[in-house]
DNA sequence: TCACTTTCTCAAAGCGCTTTGGATTTCGCG
DNA sequence: CGCGAAATCCAAAGCGCTTTGAGAAAGTGA
């Protein structure tokens, strides 16, 4: 079914279907019922093609995924943000062009998004600090919404972020008011913008209350199950292990719970864990009680507060940069508990 | 920069220079190659709408991401499927287009994908039993791959399945032949196709050697974390708790890991645990050694093959339907061992 | 040189839609 | 009844590309 055949169903000219269609004003009100009423029945759709080519609209919002080349994996934040965002999406008639790629041709994708004409916004996943990703989606003139902050020049683009920095610094004095001094970070990759802010929450706290910090309890890399159990594990046989950690992720402390009870220890007595949680769908945190202590901020959540976004600033463009700074939730659960006493 | 441009750059119609640039022979060989480095310095790419208009198609694929609107819940397999159909996708020129809508807007979705004709080919994910999908995109004339089987007309569509029947039958003989006789089985949503022929292998293993089942044994719902805790708990506390469990996937087996802690038994020695492993790059299975003793099949990979084969589809129509049954891979890993004895 | 291929290039039509500028009909009111 | 304004409607141009059908240029053999 296409305009002319519809048109020619109702003796009408395409353009006045068109306009009935799109909510012009110069048609009649009985008319305008009459036509949609038709379409429907045909299940009339116009090409999203020819409707682009005409309007210089795509109605879709590139996303584009970047594969690890060294650790091979995919955001598990990722399905979770998309389902958000693309609530809002669908909502409003847009559809996600996603282009998975290698991260170092990610940069391309975007170009190629932008010569080719098929979208008409961006999100970018997952900020360094210093992202190119930020100037070069502006010298394109793509608009565009960072999920994250891409280091300190945070007022010349638009975003949405967790305030990581606070949200750890609060995490930290969580366990220090419980009497932890030894708190290990298990963190994220450092050349992620989020696990910088994190690690100054912590260190914040640390050297606030002058409890002096050991890099041998820092460590940052992939969020995974593994890690977080291989650097939990070689922590806890140290000497003086550690009473407390302070995890930046569910699956990373997933690990972590693994590597405290093939230690023998039991979890939220003998050591405590407080994680950063993102709420995804499929690693909920507990349902009543949660069964980890944590900083909460849902991913799906600010998914949609982005697609908000951005759909805002393609429909109004030229306004101000915007800026959401989300405040988690502290959630107390099973997993924390006072420093055992020494001896 | 447009194709107009380009010609009046290179002193060529436009005619010449799109079949230069689209391979036509009728372009002497010098020419193409002149045009082709132009295009390349000016960084040009045909609008993909004009392009699709032109042409008929739209070197995009279809996916539509149901959510479930009982549990809120993505499919957490789905962020690994796309990065391997991602990868074979954009090494051939396509793009995903992807639609998240609420599970009843599905068919919709397709609908609309077709009418406005914004896509090449669609993925059917999650099939349950029967999944009308299944001949909605027949008689929408979209060409598809299942990822998974619909039912028992298998041969009627083209797929890309794991052999989850053989696949839980050999885990239960597995455990069966360590001695274990009560095994229970956390499956997925008996309605999906997946959990069915799981369920079908475990009870063909059990039947055959006599082993009488038991309905408290065997449960099925959405596999989270939490659920696989709760029911692992509950089933622990019984008079005779299960020595072996079969488990659907990561998430699930890792509350049942919680589950048999806090019964204070330990896994590998008082309880045995075969999993379902989809080998999620952010949940891998241990590095060297599995923490899960597992039936391993990449969900990537699988991505992968439904996204060749689909391709292979969209470029040779009215081919035999094709079909690829992937096995398991058993891995024997850390968290079974011998029954058990009584008393 | 000419007649006839073969090789290359071009102008223009068409893909399905929106939108401009103008034509036609209807309406309100003296 | 007549006139201008308002309400409708229409034909055609244009979005950027591919592809057809035909013309021009180059090559071939006698």
């Amino acid at each position: 079914m296409k305009l002319k055949e519809l048109a020619e169903i109702l003796g009408l000219s395409q353009t006045t279907v068109s306009r009935a269609l799109n909510d012009y004003p110069e048609v009649r009100e009985a008319t305008r019922k009459r036509v949609k009423e038709v379409a429907l029945a045909h299940n009339y759709k116009p090409d999203t093609r020819a409707k682009g080519l005409a309007t210089g609209r795509s109605m879709a919002i590139g996303h584009v995924i970047p594969l690890s080349t060294q650790h091979e994996m995919v955001n598990p934040v990722f399905a979770d943000f998309i389902a958000g965002a693309g609530e809002i999406y669908s909502r409003n008639g847009y559809d996600i062009l996603l282009s998975v790629v290698a991260d170092v041709d990610e940069e391309n994708a975007y170009r190629k998004f932008r010569s080719s004409r098929s979208i008409d916004g961006a999100i970018i996943h997952g900020p360094r600090a210093d992202d190119p990703r930020v100037d070069l989606l502006k010298s394109l003139e793509i608009p565009f919404v960072v999920h994250g902050r891409a280091g300190d020049n945070e007022d010349r683009y638009n975003w949405v972020d967790v305030n990581n920095r606070h949200s750890f610094l609060r995490a930290t004095e969580f366990l220090l008011d419980l009497g932890h001094r030894k708190i290990a970070l298990l963190n994220g990759l450092e050349s992620m913008d989020f696990a910088r802010r994190r690690r100054e929450g912590y260190e914040a706290a640390m050297s606030e209350r002058g409890i002096p910090m050991d890099a041998v309890l820092m460590v940052s890399g992939e969020m995974t199950e593994e890690l977080g159990f291989r650097h939990a594990k070689r922590m806890l046989d140290e000497n003086t292990p550690p009473t407390a950690f302070l995890v930046s992720s569910m699956s990373m402390a997933i690990g972590t719970r693994r590597a405290i009870g093939e230690a023998g220890k039991k979890l939220g007595r003998d050591v405590s864990v407080v994680i950063h949680d993102d709420d995804l769908s499929y690693l909920k945190n507990g349902s009543d009680i949660p069964i980890f202590t944590a900083a909460r901020s849902s991913v799906r959540q600010a998914g949609r507060l982005c697609a908000d976004m951005l759909l805002e600033i393609i429909a109004n463009p030229d306004q101000e940069y915007r800026h959401i700074l989300l405040e988690s939730e502290l959630m107390v659960g099973m997993s924390t508990g006072p420093a055992p006493i020494k001896g």
